[in-house]
This record gives structure tokens, C-alpha cells and sequence, in this order.
DNA sequence: TGAGGAATAT
DNA sequence: TATATTCCTC
């Protein structure tokens, strides 16, 4: 049912933050020593709100950021836990789901997904746990006991298609018109940072033009077919709640403007 | 060489 | 515990 997606879509609508409320996720990544590391000036979008400081002005004021400070080599850099909120797991189930079980593999997942900052390990990783969360629903489906652990809240806030749990070869090796993943590709969110406790990021999506389903209720692929050879460049950064025109984000995927903008980081040149 | 996945670390 | 990192394999 399509009325049915464009329903909790526009429900999951309500759920995202205000565009003040965030911050881009990637330019919070860049520590400054990783910017002097690599002479990367952070990008100041000149669009940018004033409500966030621009951390590459002088000095990095990120108290949230767990960042190996001080004089290490840039190679011991951590990234900041990636928190994985109910919205942003969502994305990952529609992008699995829009991939089929099979062919969810990390990369993939983090190309579907879309999401600025969003690394191929984040997705490993987590992927990891949602395998093993999979495997015990299968194991509970079957022997018909209940409960799920604490652990499993996360991946209880979205549901798992039924075909999840019983790969044994459902039609979801083929592309399911499960999820409008390709309308979020279109709309080209940005998953961006707002600061939390203690070297936390709290990924957050900001929309940006309002949501259609998917064209003719079916996905083809146009984004992986056209996943951006060379890394890409998106704005990232770009401070959603900016004046820049929404076509400016979501012509990427499809439409005619189209250049594409999809990035994991600034890269400066922009 | 890069990616996937399991194991292990934090 | 959740997520990151490492290590092994392909």
C-alpha cells in the first residue's frame, strides 16, 4: 500500500528536528588537527546560520567531540560514536529492505542511505548487530517465545520486513518497493549532528523538500547505477535551514539540473 | 587492494 | 551495551 508509506513518511516527517537544531555531522568529523593534517579549510557555507559557531575559526570548540585532541598524528584520530537514532536506523532498514537481505552489504547500504557522514563502517558495524538482532527474531518466530532483550529497542522502532526473517529466498532478492528510499535519495537529506553528551553525535536528518513516493510506485535504481565515481561532492556542511534552494539538494538522483551532489565531506573546493 | 564479516576492543 | 576497530578472508 502505497498510502501506507507516504503515511509513516509523513509521521517520520514530523519526528525530524528543526533545521536550528542542526549542525552537519561531517564538519564536526574534521578535528582541527585533522584539518591542519591535511591543510583542510572547512568549508564556511555562506549560507551558514549564525546560530553555530564555526568550529575551524581559530580553534575547534567541541566539548562533545571525543577526538583524540591535543598533538596526535592525525591517524589516531577517532571519529565520535555515531549514535544510531530510531530515525536513522529506519533509514537503514528502508535501505536494506530496498536492497533485499542479499544484497545489503555495508557500502551499499551506505550509498542508499545517503546520509552525510555516515561512514561504511558505521553501517559494518551496525549491520553486524542487526544480523544477529535478525537471527534471534528468527529463532523467536519459530520457537514462539517472546521478549525481546533491552538491546533490541533500537531495532524494535522499525519494523523488519517480514521477508527479513525468512530469506530463505522471498522475492527480496530483488528489489522490493518496500521503502521509498529512492524519494529519500531525491530529497537528499542531510544527516547532521547536534551536539550531545560527551563525544556523542546524534545523527539527525534534515529535510529538505517534502516528500512524493516513489515515481510510479516503483524503484528503479537510478542511484546505484550512478553512485558517484569519484567521492563525490556534495555540500555538506550546508546548513539546512539555509536559503539555498532545495533543487540545489535534490536534483542529484534524477532530475535534469542534475549534477550530483553526493558526499561524505566537504571537500573544500566547493 | 578494497570490501565483507566476525571477533574483539573501548 | 552500543559502537568502533581490528583482523582475516575473499
Amino acid at each position: 500500500m502505497r498510502e501506507d508509506e507516504s503515511n509513516w513518511f509523513s509521521k517520520w516527517e514530523d519526528e525530524l528536528p528543526l533545521p536550528e537544531d542542526l549542525m552537519p555531522l561531517s564538519q564536526t568529523l574534521i578535528t582541527p588537527d585533522l584539518a591542519i593534517a591535511f591543510n583542510i579549510q572547512t568549508p564556511i557555507n555562506p549560507h551558514t546560520p549564525s546560530s553555530h559557531p564555526q568550529p575551524n575559526s581559530g580553534e575547534f570548540d567541541s566539548p562533545e567531540l571525543t577526538t583524540t585532541g591535543g598533538d596526535e598524528p592525525a591517524r589516531t584520530l577517532k571519529r565520535p560514536r555515531l549514535v544510531w537514532t530510531p530515525q536513522l536506523h529506519k533509514r537503514f532498514v528502508d535501505a536494506v529492505a530496498h536492497l533485499g537481505i542479499k544484497n545489503a552489504v555495508p557500502k551499499t547500504i551506505m550509498q542508499l542511505m545517503s546520509v552525510d557522514g555516515l561512514t561504511r563502517e558505521n553501517v559494518a558495524s551496525h549491520l553486524q548487530k542487526y544480523r544477529l538482532y535478525l537471527k534471534r527474531m528468527q529463532g523467536l518466530s519459530s520457537s514462539g517465545s517472546g521478549g525481546d532483550p533491552a538491546t533490541d529497542h533500537l531495532f524494535a522502532s522499525s519494523p523488519v520486513p517480514a521477508h527479513f526473517l525468512h530469506q530463505g529466498r522471498p522475492n527480496s532478492d530483488q528489489f522490493l518497493p518496500y521503502v521509498p528510499v529512492a524519494a529519500l535519495q531525491q530529497q537528499q537529506q542531510q544527516m547532521v549532528a547536534v551536539g550531545g553528551h560527551h563525544g556523542q553525535l546524534q545523527p539527525r536528518y534534515a529535510q529538505m523538500g517534502q516528500f512524493g513516493s516513489p515515481r510510479n510506485g516503483q524503484f528503479d535504481h537510478p542511484f546505484l547505477n550512478r553512485q558517484n565515481p569519484q567521492g563525490v561532492v556534495q555540500r555538506v556542511g550546508t546548513p539546512v535551514t539555509s536559503s539555498v534552494p532545495v533543487s540545489n539538494y535534490v536534483d542529484d538522483v534524477e532530475s535534469a539540473n542534475g549534477r550530483k551532489v553526493l558526499t561524505l565531506f566537504p571537500t573544500g573546493d566547493d
